[in-house]
DNA sequence: GACGAAGCGGACAGCCTGATCCGCTTCGCC
DNA sequence: GGCGAAGCGGATCAGGCTGTCCGCTTCGTC
């Protein structure tokens, strides 16, 4: 493992020719995770990129800088969603606009999806993650109280709902790229009042934290 | 890629050691798929059975030959499960009742799940569901004429919703092994009536087929 | 324009995986 | 018991991925 380099100001600054590199394995790489996600390798990005595998290793030494790096104004976006849905009146409507967009993004590129449901994500941006999650408490907190919303409901049960969808969309991106809108729409009707409790208890926090950080394939 | 054999009519008799190394291999993939999965190794299987690789090649030329012999009586299990549905009076408990109780037998084994919900399980296992759709697309007419279930809903959408847990039930499975039930719970509500109907529109059933029998890696 | 440092590239070593092949063993039968 | 066929095992090959290393190029500065 290489040790260390990634952003702009950490490490003073970068030859022209190193910044004209970075720019372009940050271009290729945009380009291959939309469509590959985790899967791309340093190699096929340094590749695309027509650029040396060392060169690539040195200024990123881990598929998650790389990510960071590509992901970080995504990331601003949610954040903001979520505090522009805090002005809204309704807070159903609120909360269920906010997941729209926020899936929506994920929808659109297959390494952001990956990143935000996976362990890369919760390791390198708690930051977005801090700023996220006591909005989308507040929504839930109010829509409760309008009764717009069950009252077992938990912010891990919303959580939950784009890592099922996310399920969908992957499969069906290129037979029915627009399926996630529909059971997206399922799940969150799935969170109006019924006369009835869910049924299991939900994940406590850390939990799903845990559950979030377990990688995909290892047993 | 070798050629034939796998099951006990189709090619004469096996030889005593053949069959009885057939049945080790069994027994040592049973357990492997049940906690790792698809990502099971021929080579595992061999170390794990005490045999030698070119044996589980033989026996069974790939990995969904495996899975067949595996899971074919779950899925009779599952097919009988169905049909036991139609005899319930209550047309939506049956439609939940027999989703608890297919998402239950996936969330036990990972082997069975990735096989339902996935290619192999499409081409290989069409016999089960030619036998389960009808069955299902039946509780559904019911349970809707009965207004239990909103009229936009089509069996397409039913089949999602595994789709949708397995997602959950993958990643809890150390952390929370029992958050299916609630997802579950979560996505069936969403099938009850509301104002309004889902957004976006269903996949036809052929769109399905091609959604599960896209495999999960390549892009 | 010259020199030291920063950066580059890509060959390569090490590791893992999937799959094949063929000399040897075991079986079933006469 | 002997013989042909069926079956066995695992060494082995091809191919892919990670990550390193070092001789060469390019940059920036004086």
């Amino acid at each position: 493992m290489i040790s260390p380099v990634t952003p702009e100001g950490t490490t003073g600054r970068l030859r022209r020719d190193a910044e004209r590199n970075r720019d372009r394995i940050l271009a290729a790489a945009r380009r291959l995770f939309a469509e590959t996600g985790q899967a791309v390798t340093h190699n096929e990005v340094a590749r695309a990129a027509d650029v040396g595998v060392g060169t690539v290793y040195r200024r990123f030494p881990e598929r998650a800088d790389l990510m960071l790096a590509l992901f970080e104004d995504q990331l601003e976006q949610v954040g903001a969603l979520a505090e522009a849905a805090l002005a809204e009146p309704d807070p159903w409507s609120a909360l269920r606009d906010f997941f729209v967009q926020v899936v929506d993004l994920q929808a659109a590129d297959r390494g952001l999806r990956e990143f935000m449901l996976g362990p890369d994500g919760r390791a390198r941006a708690g930051e977005a993650t801090e700023r996220i999650a006591p909005v989308v408490g507040e929504l839930l907190r109010r829509a409760q109280e309008r009764g717009q919303v069950r009252p077992e409901v938990t912010t891990t049960d919303l959580a939950l709902i784009p890592v099922m969808v996310a399920a969908v969309t992957e499969r069906a991106r290129d037979v029915a790229p627009g399926v996630w809108r529909r059971v997206l729409g399922l799940a969150l009707d799935g969170l109006r009042p019924t006369g009835e409790p869910l049924p299991g208890r939900p994940l406590a926090p850390a939990e799903f934290d845990r559950v979030i950080s377990t990688p995909r394939r290892p047993a």
